[in-house]
DNA sequence: CGTGGCCCCTGATTGC
DNA sequence: TGCAATCAGGGGCCAC
């Protein structure tokens, strides 16, 4: 499940029902859903037996658990199609289920990691120095996200027209800001009229803030409502889906009328993937098609 | 060095 | 019905 909203959904999903117990056992179940932890499955699987779960912390669309003493953190990320679900534990395996994670108490539910392509995965790694919230350093290159308090607007605003790329590109670059992937640029993007095409350099100073305003007004009333949930891919621990798609205004709605000018919405394929776009309200660049 | 293109994987849907 | 092509909320890696 994929962007901010969505994963932070899932984050206070496992706030609610693992933070806090033990892990009795580990069962890696696809070698991938690992493999960004060096040390392999069955190290990963050994370390993280008898530790108990702390708060678990997101930056972006990565999510990390501390475990006690802080010095070592689980790492999720969803990838494109990952879930982490609450489930009883005598419930029928999922298809896709790649690890679980039994818990040494009696409340009868388990940890599943189930995910349908495997672009997603668990590690252990250690914190990264001076990360009070046990922050794993292999991801201490992450930019903060913009719902995050200590997201530093100026700095963000400089390092975005530095760069020598269009508005899209640079919304999805993780090191740059992190949390928005394709569906919430596409929809700030249609919500400040820009087209997805249009250069950083020439963003001025207000456009930019108004885009980033914009990021962080969909991302809110995303999670307001559980995110976005197109089918069953994409739910939060308990396995429901969020209402968000509902909202949407331009991702998905190719050919159906925009919501401010009635101009049918167009896709563009983009970077292996499509931008939506109203092609009256986001004009393209002189340079682009 | 940034930037852009390609690839990783499974399954649903569409068109011939 | 069958098969190929296309597409899907992500990101790492590798040429330029």
């Amino acid at each position: 499940m994929p962007e901010l909203p969505e994963v932070e959904v899932v984050r206070r999903g496992l706030e609610r029902w693992v933070a806090g117990r033990t892990v009795a056992g580990v069962e890696v179940l696809h070698p991938r859903a690992v493999r960004r932890h060096p040390a392999g499955a069955a190290d990963f699987a050994a370390r993280l037996a008898g530790r108990t779960l702390g708060v678990p912390q997101r930056r972006g669309k990565y999510l990390w658990v501390p475990l006690d003493g802080h010095e070592l953190s689980v790492l999720g990320h969803l990838g494109m199609s990952g879930q982490l679900l609450v489930q009883p534990e005598g419930a029928a395996a999922e298809k896709h289920l790649r690890i679980r994670v039994r818990f040494a108490d009696d409340l009868g539910t388990e940890l599943r990691f189930v995910d349908q392509r495997t672009f997603g995965g668990l590690s252990l790694h250690e914190s990264a120095a001076g990360a009070g919230d046990g922050l794993p350093d292999v991801i201490a290159h992450i930019a903060r996200d913009p719902l995050d308090p200590l997201f530093d607007e100026g700095a963000y605003h400089l390092a975005l027209r530095a760069k020598r790329s269009t508005v899209k590109r640079a919304l999805l670059d993780q090191s740059l800001i992190s949390g928005v992937g394709n569906i919430y640029a596409d929809e700030a993007l249609w919500r400040t009229r820009l087209h997805y095409e249009r250069p950083t350099g020439t963003l001025t100073r207000p456009k930019s803030t108004e885009l980033l305003g914009h990021v962080r007004d969909v991302m809110n009333a995303a999670l307001s409502v559980g995110g976005t949930s197109f089918d069953s891919l994409y739910v939060n621990v308990n396995g429901e889906s969020g209402y968000f798609d509902r909202s949407l205004d331009a991702y998905g709605r190719e050919d159906e009328p925009c919501r401010r000018c009635g101009t049918p919405i167009r896709r563009r394929p983009w970077m292996n993937r499509s931008s939506y776009f109203c092609p009256r309200c986001q004009r393209p660049p002189r340079s682009a098609s």
